[in-house]
DNA sequence: ATGAAAGCGCTAACAT
DNA sequence: ATGTTAGCGCTTTCAT
């Protein structure tokens, strides 16, 4: 009663050896009397038992796991609603091929002290990380050598063995947006980003970059601790005060969008009359802006489930489809700008 | 190069018995020659060896993993808020402990084919329910049945072995918000739930019925899909011409809350004015809302710090400490009422 | 101070 | 149609 069941109790409890619970448990009919196969199943649910994965795993060397590392530097690393979904999409996609998801936020620098990397628990591994480009890639290089596939999230590809960069086009959303503002006469604009890099601010910066320049109009960008509506707050009206008031503010992503849109009311400012606003990523609260937010889409559930594809598929061939897949981003033209 | 090393392979190496490896691995110096022992650490770092949990967890059987179910019936079942913090609490928690999280998001009705139940991957299960209590109640007796410690997310304490129910007071919460609103004269109020139910919003509507009710105070409840901004506000428009505008809305969510504040400002009402607008949880983009929205703060976070260090304990003394837990919630007086 | 060996739960090749 | 058996990588007891 206490102990967990095994094959072998259930092998007892049917009269027949451990084998033919192991194929009832896997499916494999095969050559089975249905006598057999009934009596098999009656047991196995009888006593309860579940197959151990440590047990199967370590036969065949497979764990059914795939791990996730999400370097952040902040405990909330899942406060974001674009990791947020596109953990969501991985996760479902791998729980509907009997695959875990084994999750772990970690502080950037740390990653070498994760048990994902410490130790073999998964079959495959998949990354979303922060900080400068410098440190990404050196991170990446070493997760490459663990031997095991590896999809870098938001990443631009670099060389590396095994290993697939899953993205959306963050540049060419950016462009979209800075193509629009530009038209609307926009030569003065300030770009609201987080401290902490991404891959995919940095694009979002080339692309506005990229548009203004040629427009002839001016790009500052203003660095801010992004889990703060009062640091967003604060960096901007410093911006402000130095620089003066600019045509249009675009927030790294909705939420400092819409914490701008306060700061620029607060000042007196209209929204879009006298200052644009534009935001990134267009998830649902950013309906909460009033008017509702000029952003661009990002498929951050499809960008998981394409992650948990890819990695499966690997797993299965032996060798990734595809070095990179790119998933492109749509404008959601709303009245901020 | 190709095989994934194994004890053999750094034995080998070091020119040792798997014995004396396992024990450098697992930090065993009792009795080991400093020569040998930095031997051995050489030939690790040389081979890449790392240990494989199916392995150990075969012998130990321990896996040093929990399990966290989140039965929602959105595919983005990370898209809360409160969730997302409670599994960044857990997540943490458990990490620094140097156990794993495997996640697994399941539609409801659809727990018994959940892998975490299925097979026997994890040392302990986490779950935050959603759904009738009825059917809440029953998955957690059969997630009880499973044969290892359980924690129930955000769950009234009901009778069952080897369960520890974490949650907040949700309850103490909605009786402080109703007061606050009974105290400025509202005597007609509108309270918007989800239309799939949770334990936590049965608590918010009690809390609220019994202070509205001593006040002799109307509590009408609009439930609505409130995953999408047009479905709360379909509900909310909807409610008042059915039953006219009420004094106050209470929204189960911060993000229902900022919902009905457009709602009412869209029909030229004035908040707090003409009606006073409650929210739940105070999480960061409550600070999008103008003026700040009055609500509660809910210590997701703590309560998956507190899930995780309580399952931990559980596993090592072999009994729960308590039976339940309780964290306080906090009033966030904004100006919406 | 170090090693030999048993066995954790399971799969799959091979026997019967 | 069903059973026997050899390991998968590891920890731990007992020898040496």
């Amino acid at each position: 009663m206490s102990e967990r069941p095994t094959l072998y109790t259930v092998a007892a409890r049917a009269g027949v050896s451990i084998a033919t619970v192991s194929k009832v448990v896997n499916g494999i009919r095969a050559g089975m009397s249905e006598a057999t196969w009934r009596r098999v199943e009656r047991a196995i649910e009888e006593v309860g038992y579940r197959p151990s994965r440590a047990g199967r795993g370590l036969r065949t060397l497979q764990r059914f796991t795939i791990g996730m590392a999400i370097v952040d530097p902040s405990p909330t690393f899942l406060a974001d609603p674009f990791t947020t979904n596109l953990v969501a999409g991985l996760s479902n996609h791998l729980s509907a091929r009997g695959f875990g998801l084994l999750l772990h936020g970690i502080a950037p620098g740390a990653l070498g002290s994760s048990f994902l990397v410490r130790e073999s628990v998964v079959d495959g591994l998949c990354v979303l990380l922060s900080g400068a480009q410098r440190t990404r890639h050196a991170d990446l290089r070493s997760l490459a050598e663990l031997g095991h596939p590896l999809i870098a999230f938001q990443e631009k590809a670099i060389a590396l063995k095994d290993c697939c960069f899953v993205r959306q086009d963050d540049k060419a959303g950016a462009v979209a947006l800075a193509e629009r503002i530009v038209a609307r006469g926009a030569r003065r604009v300030f770009m609201v980003i987080p401290e902490v890099g991404w891959a995919a601010i940095e694009e979002r910066v080339a692309g506005f970059r990229q548009v203004l320049r040629k427009a002839g109009a001016t790009l500052a960008l203003v660095a801010c601790d992004e889990t703060s509506t009062e640091a967003i707050a604060a960096a901007i009206e410093m911006a402000i005060a130095g620089k003066g008031v600019p045509d249009a503010v675009v927030g790294a992503n909705d939420q400092i969008a819409l914490a701008a849109i306060r700061v620029l009311r607060g000042r007196g400012l209209q929204v879009p009359g006298d200052v644009g606003v534009l935001g990134f990523n267009a998830f649902p609260f950013a309906g909460f802006a009033d008017p509702p937010l000029t952003t661009v889409r990002s498929p951050a559930y499809e960008l998981g489930e394409a992650g948990a594809e890819l990695i499966l598929e690997r797993l299965e061939s032996g060798r990734f489809r595809t070095r990179e897949h790119v998933i492109p981003v749509t404008l959601v033209p709303g009245a901020t700008a």
